[in-house]
RNA sequence: GGGCGGUUAGCUCAGUUGGUUAGAGCGCCUGCCUUACAAGCAGGAAGUCGGGGGUUCGAGUCCCUCACUGCCCA
C-alpha cells in the first residue's frame, strides 16, 4: 500500500485538485425525480425527506467577503452533513441581477469610453450589459467552486434567466389584477447620482453634524396683501426646501401662536402667500415650535399636505438640482442653492440664527450619494391590503407563517429565537413596497400606457403583450419604461427556481419534492430584504400549487422555507467591522491561500455561536492549520505502518471501514475506550449541528481527533506497533486494524466542516480504490445508542495515573529520557487494572517499573489522587520548602471546597429540596476531598524540617 | 425616541430547564529536536462571572436596579 503523502500538510496542494474534481464529476447535482414517481422510489433514499437549500442569491457583481464565506460555510457544512447522514441534498446556487450595481459598473465603463448609457440607447445598453454579465459576471459563484461548495452547478440560476423573468412577469401580472399593485405620485427616496428612486431598505442613515437655520417667515397683515411687521420663525435643517414651502405648520394648543392661526405668510425669497396650519404632528418642542411644510421633498411634510389640502411644489430635478420652480435658484445643485439661499435670507436679515445640529441623513446604500426625499410617480404593492376576492394581505400572510399557531406549532422557524420578534415587528409595521426603479437593467415592468386615454393596460396572466390599449382600443400604448426593483425577483426564487408559474409534469415533480426547501442561512443584515420578501411571495404565489394529492397547499406547506438560521457579522481581529474605509477588510481568498480552505472554514465554524459575531483572528486559524497539519501528520504515521505490516505480511482488515468498528469486549482498553469517545463525540456532534451549534461541534471533533486520538490512543498504539524484534502479527494486525477504522471513521465526522483534506487522506486510505467517488458520499457516523462507559472510567484513572506522574517528575526534575520507577497505592481492583494496563503507564510516563505497596516509602515526594498516591522513585532529595509550599496550597483549596460541600450537606433544606444526584455527587466529593486533605495534611506534618 | 442584545482568564468566546469546587482555543511561563507532526511534545500560572440589591436549600444562570457598550428601526 503505497501511501505517499508529502511530508508536511500544504494544502495549496491538494485544493485545486478536489474543488475542480468535485466540480468535474458533478457529484452534488440532484436531478428531479422523474415524473409520477415519489422521490424515495427515484432515489434509493432512507426514506427521509430531502434537505434543500438555496443560496441567498449574491450580487453578480459581487467578490466574495468574509460574511459570503461564513455564509457558505454554514450552508456547506449542514448540506454536507445531512447529504452524509442519508438525506437527499440539493443545495442550489445562483445569483441575482442586482440592478442599480451592475447598472453602475457597466455605467462607469462607459464612461471611460466617453460615451454613455444615453447615448447608446436602451437596447444597446441592455445588450452591453449581458456582455458584461458574460464576461465578468458571477466572479463569486467560481470563487465558491474554489472553496469547495457542495452545490449543483447543474442548477446555477440568474434572476434574468428566460424562466425566472417569466415569473416576475407572472407575479406581477397577478397582483396587478388582484389589486395589490397601484402606480401614484408618493414621497419616494431618490438617488440622484442613481437617478432612481430606491426601497427604504436601500437607505442607510448616518448621523451628521450640519445646521438648524432659524428663518424668518413675515406675517401678512390683516389689511391683506401689505406685509406686517410681524414675524414667525421657522427652524429648518434643510433651507433649499424653502422654496417649494406651501405652508407653516404650528402645534394647535401652542400658545405662542395662537394669535396667528388662520393668518397667511409670505414665503421669503419666492414671494409667495402660503397659509398658517396647524397640526398635531408637530412638536413643540424642536427648534421653535413652528415647521416649513414642503410635501413634495419630506415624507411628514407630505402627509401633512394631504391633510390640509396643500399644493406640492417640486423644487427639484431629478440630478438635485434646483428646477424651474425653483425662480432665481433654478439650475443650482442643492447645496449649492442652500449656500446662497442662507446668504441672501441673512443679507435681507430675516436669519435669526444658526445653530449646531446633528441629524441622521439617509443615503443611498450603492453609492453614498445623500438621499433626497423626492415625490415622484412610482409602483408599490399594497403589502397590507387584503386581496379584492377577500383572504388575507400579504403582511398577515408573512405574519402568520412565522407566529406560532394556536396549537404551538409555527410554519417557519427562526434561529437565533429573537429574531422572530424583529421579524415580526418589522412585519407588522411595514409600509407599502415601492418596486419601481428608474433603470434599464432589470425586468421591465409589464405594463402599458396609453398616449390618447393615460389607460394602464396590463396583461392577464397567459396573455401575450398588449398592442392596443384595453380601454380605448387604440394602437398608442408604450410599454412603462421603469424596471422592478432587484428584490421582486429575488423574492420568488424559491418558487421560481422550481418551476412556477409553468408547472409541467416534470418540473411539477420537483417542486412537490423541494418546495418548501428545508432552511435559509442568512445575514441579519438581510433579514428584511431576503427573509421577509422571500417569505411574502413564497406564501402568496406558491399557495396556488396543490399538494402533490390535489388537495389545497396549507400555509406551513407554502412557506419558501421551513428554518431561518441567521448568523451575525464577521469582524476584525479587534471587532471591528471591516470597512473599505478602515482599511481593515480581511479577504478570505487571501487567508484561504495562505492558510487552506479547510482551516478558514474550521476557524468560522468553531466560532459560529448563534447571535454572536465572529471576531475573525487569523491567529485562530493559523491553529486550525496545525490541526489539519496534525491529521495529515496521523494519517502519515498510520500509513507508514500499514506499509511496514504489509511488508511484513500483515494484513489489515477493512471489513469495518465506512462504519463505526465494533470491538470485543476482550480488545485491548485502549480500542474499547477510543471507540466509545468516537462514539460519543459523533452523538455530540450530531446534537450540535441539529441545533446550529456549528461551535460546539468543530470543538468536540478537534478535542476528540487532537486530545483523545492523537495524545492518547495513537501513543498507546505504538507499543503494539512494534516491528524490531519478533513482530506479533497477530497482534500488530489486530491493532492497525482498529486504528485505521477509527480514523477513517474521524475522517467521515470532520469531513462536512474541512472537506479537503478529508477528502485527500480518505483516498490515500484506500489507496486508489475508494469505495465512492468522495467521501462526501459515504455515511455520516450517525448517533449511537449504549456507549461503554466503564472503558472510559478505567481509561480516565489511567490518564490521571499518567499525568501525576508526569507532573511529580517535572517538580523533582528527573530529565526527560530518565525512566523511572513509581510507587503506587490503590485498592486491589484498581491495581489490577494498573497491572493488565502497565505498559500505558510505563510507555507514557516513562515508568522503568511499577511497584505496589501499602505505603508509600520516607522520603519520596509524592501526589494524591482520591483513587491513588503516588511517588517517583528518584535519587534527588525532594525540596521540603518547595514541597510545603505546594502542599499548603492544596490543604487551602481542599479546605475551601470542604467548608462548602459541609455547608450545604449541613443544610436540611437542601437535603430536602435537591435532587437526589445532586445530594449524592455532593457526598461523593465531599468524601473525596476530606481523603485528599487528609492525605495532604499528613505529607505536610511527614515534611523534613528544614 | 422605540426595540433587541452584550459585559465570564491577557485576547476571542462557550457555559443547556438554576445543581457538585466555572471551561475551551489562542497567548503567556518552564522543560524537551522522545524517528507522524517544533504547524510538535510534556508540565504550569492565570477568573471576587460589570457594580449593587432580591428570589432560592443553592445564582455566571431567574427578577429589580445602576454603569458601560453594540446593533436595528424611526
Amino acid at each position: 500500500m503505497p501511501h505517499d503523502l508529502p511530508k508536511a500538510y500544504d494544502p495549496t496542494a491538494i485544493e485545486d485538485h478536489w474543488a475542480g474534481y468535485w466540480v468535474r464529476e458533478n457529484l452534488f447535482a440532484v436531478p428531479a425525480p422523474a415524473p409520477g414517481t415519489t422521490l424515495v422510489q427515484n432515489q434509493g433514499l432512507d426514506g427521509k425527506s430531502p434537505f434543500t437549500i438555496l443560496l441567498p442569491p449574491p450580487n453578480v457583481t459581487g467578490r466574495l467577503h468574509m460574511g459570503h464565506m461564513l455564509n457558505q460555510t454554514e450552508m456547506d457544512i449542514l448540506t454536507r452533513w445531512r447529504r452524509m447522514s442519508g438525506r437527499l441534498a440539493l443545495w442550489v446556487p445562483g445569483t441575482d441581477h442586482a440592478g442599480i450595481a451592475t447598472q453602475m459598473m457597466v455605467e462607469r465603463q462607459l464612461a471611460e469610453e466617453g460615451s454613455s448609457r444615453q447615448k447608446l440607447g436602451r437596447e444597446a445598453f441592455i445588450e452591453r450589459v449581458w456582455a458584461w454579465k458574460r464576461h465578468y459576471g458571477g466572479a463569486i459563484l467560481e470563487q465558491m467552486k474554489r472553496l469547495g461548495a457542495s452545490v449543483d452547478w447543474s442548477r446555477e440560476y440568474f434572476t434574468m434567466d428566460e424562466h425566472l423573468s417569466i415569473a416576475v412577469r407572472e407575479a406581477f401580472i397577478r397582483l396587478y389584477h388582484q389589486g395589490l399593485i397601484y402606480r401614484g405620485a408618493y414621497i419616494v427616496n431618490w438617488c440622484p447620482r442613481c437617478q432612481t428612486a430606491i426601497s427604504d431598505l436601500e437607505v442607510v442613515h448616518q448621523e451628521q453634524k450640519g445646521h438648524l437655520w432659524e428663518i424668518k417667515y413675515p406675517v401678512i397683515g390683516p389689511a391683506g396683501g401689505s406685509v406686517s411687521d410681524e414675524f414667525i420663525t421657522v427652524a429648518t435643517t434643510r433651507p433649499e426646501t424653502m422654496l417649494g414651502d406651501t405652508a407653516v405648520a404650528v402645534h394647535p394648543e401652542d400658545e405662542r401662536y395662537l394669535d396667528l392661526h388662520g393668518k397667511k405668510l409670505r414665503l421669503p425669497l419666492m414671494n409667495r402667500e402660503i397659509p398658517l396650519v396647524t397640526d398635531e404632528w408637530v412638536s413643540r418642542e424642536f427648534g421653535t415650535g413652528a415647521v416649513k411644510v414642503t410635501p413634495a421633498h419630506d415624507p411628514n411634510d407630505f402627509a401633512l399636505g394631504e391633510r390640509h389640502h396643500l399644493p406640492s411644489i417640486n423644487v427639484m430635478d431629478d440630478r438635485g438640482h434646483m428646477n424651474e420652480n425653483g425662480g432665481p435658484y433654478a439650475g443650482l445643485d442643492r447645496y449649492a442653492a442652500r449656500k446662497k439661499i442662507v446668504a441672501d435670507l441673512e443679507e435681507q436679515g430675516l436669519l435669526v440664527a444658526v445653530k449646531d445640529y446633528t441629524n441622521n441623513v439617509g443615503h443611498c446604500d450603492r453609492c453614498k450619494t445623500v438621499v433626497e426625499p423626492r415625490l415622484s410617480t412610482q409602483w408599490f404593492i399594497a403589502v397590507n391590503k387584503k386581496p379584492e376576492g377577500g383572504g388575507a394581505s400579504m403582511a398577515e400572510l408573512a405574519i402568520a407563517a412565522v407566529k406560532a399557531s394556536a396549537d404551538g406549532t409555527k410554519a417557519i422557524r427562526f434561529t437565533p429565537e429573537n429574531y422572530e420578534k424583529i421579524y415580526l415587528e418589522w412585519m407588522t409595521n411595514i409600509h407599502d413596497w415601492c418596486i419601481s426603479r428608474q433603470l434599464w437593467w432589470g425586468h421591465r415592468i409589464p405594463a402599458w400606457r396609453c398616449a390618447a386615454c393615460q389607460e394602464i393596460t396590463v396583461p392577464k396572466p397567459n396573455q401575450a403583450d398588449p398592442t392596443v390599449c384595453a380601454r380605448c382600443g387604440l394602437d398608442q400604448i408604450a410599454q412603462e419604461t421603469d424596471v422592478l426593483d432587484t428584490w421582486f425577483s429575488s423574492g420568488l426564487l424559491p418558487v421560481s427556481v422550481f418551476g412556477w408559474p409553468h408547472l409541467t409534469p416534470e418540473t411539477r415533480a420537483g417542486f412537490d419534492a423541494f418546495y418548501p426547501t428545508s432552511l435559509l442561512v442568512t445575514g441579519f443584515d438581510i433579514l428584511f430584504f431576503w427573509v421577509a420578501r422571500m417569505i411574502m411571495m413564497g406564501c402568496w404565489f406558491s399557495s396556488d400549487v396543490p399538494l402533490k394529492d390535489g388537495s389545497p397547499r396549507p400555509l406551513a406547506e407554502s412557506v419558501p422555507f421551513r428554518e431561518v438560521y441567521i448568523h451575525a457579522l464577521v469582524r476584525d481581529a479587534n471587532r471591528e467591522k471591516m470597512s473599505k474605509t478602515k482599511g481593515n477588510v480581511i479577504d478570505p481568498i487571501e487567508i484561504v491561500k495562505q492558510y487552506g480552505t479547510d482551516a478558514v472554514r474550521f476557524t468560522l465554524a468553531s466560532m459560529a455561536s448563534p447571535g454572536t459575531d465572529i471576531a475573525f483572528n487569523v491567529a485562530r486559524t493559523e491553529g486550525y492549520r496545525a490541526f489539519a497539519n496534525k491529521i495529515w501528520n496521523a494519517a502519515r504515521f498510520i500509513f507508514m505502518n500499514v506499509d511496514k505490516a504489509a511488508e511484513a505480511g500483515i494484513k489489515v482488515d477493512p471489513s469495518t471501514l465506512g462504519s463505526i468498528p465494533v470491538v470485543g469486549a476482550d480488545a485491548p482498553l485502549e480500542d474499547r475506550w477510543i471507540v466509545a469517545v468516537l462514539e460519543s463525540t459523533a452523538n455530540d456532534v450530531n446534537r450540535s449541528l441539529e441545533n446550529y451549534r456549528y461551535d460546539d461541534a468543530a470543538n468536540a471533533i478537534y478535542q476528540f481527533f487532537w486530545g483523545s486520538f492523537c495524545d492518547w490512543y495513537l501513543e498507546i498504539v505504538k507499543s503494539r506497533l512494534d516491528f524490531s524484534e519478533t513482530p506479533e502479527n497477530a497482534k500488530i494486525g489486530a491493532a492497525l486494524t482498529t486504528l485505521l477504522n477509527v480514523f477513517e471513521a474521524s475522517l467521515r465526522l470532520l469531513s462536512p466542516f474541512m472537506p479537503f483534506i478529508t477528502e485527500e487522506i480518505w483516498h490515500a486510505v484506500y489507496d486508489g480504490n475508494p469505495p465512492a467517488k468522495s467521501i462526501a458520499l459515504t455515511y455520516y457516523p450517525p448517533i449511537q445508542g449504549v456507549i461503554d462507559v466503564t472503558s472510559q472510567t478505567e481509561m480516565e484513572l489511567l490518564r490521571a495515573l499518567v499525568a501525576e506522574i508526569r507532573g511529580l517528575r517535572k517538580e523533582i526534575g528527573v530529565e526527560e529520557k530518565a525512566s523511572t520507577p513509581i510507587e503506587v497505592r490503590v485498592d486491589s481492583a484498581k491495581r489490577k487494572l494498573i497491572e493488565e494496563n502497565h505498559a500505558i503507564v510505563e510507555r507514557l510516563a516513562r515508568v522503568s517499573e511499577i511497584r505496589f505497596v501499602e505505603q508509600i516509602s520516607e522520603g519520596l515526594s509524592k501526589h494524591h489522587a482520591a483513587a491513588f498516591d503516588v511517588a517517583v522513585v528518584y535519587e534527588k532529595k525532594i525540596d521540603p520548602a518547595a514541597e510545603r509550599e505546594r502542599l499548603t496550597k492544596d490543604i487551602a483549596k481542599y479546605e475551601k471546597g470542604l467548608a462548602s460541600a459541609e455547608r450545604q450537606l449541613g443544610n436540611e433544606a437542601f437535603l430536602k429540596k435537591a435532587p437526589p444526584q445532586v445530594v449524592e455527587g455532593l457526598r461523593k466529593q465531599e468524601a473525596e476531598t476530606r481523603l485528599l486533605l487528609e492525605k495532604a495534611r499528613a505529607a505536610l506534618i511527614a515534611l523534613p524540617r528544614e
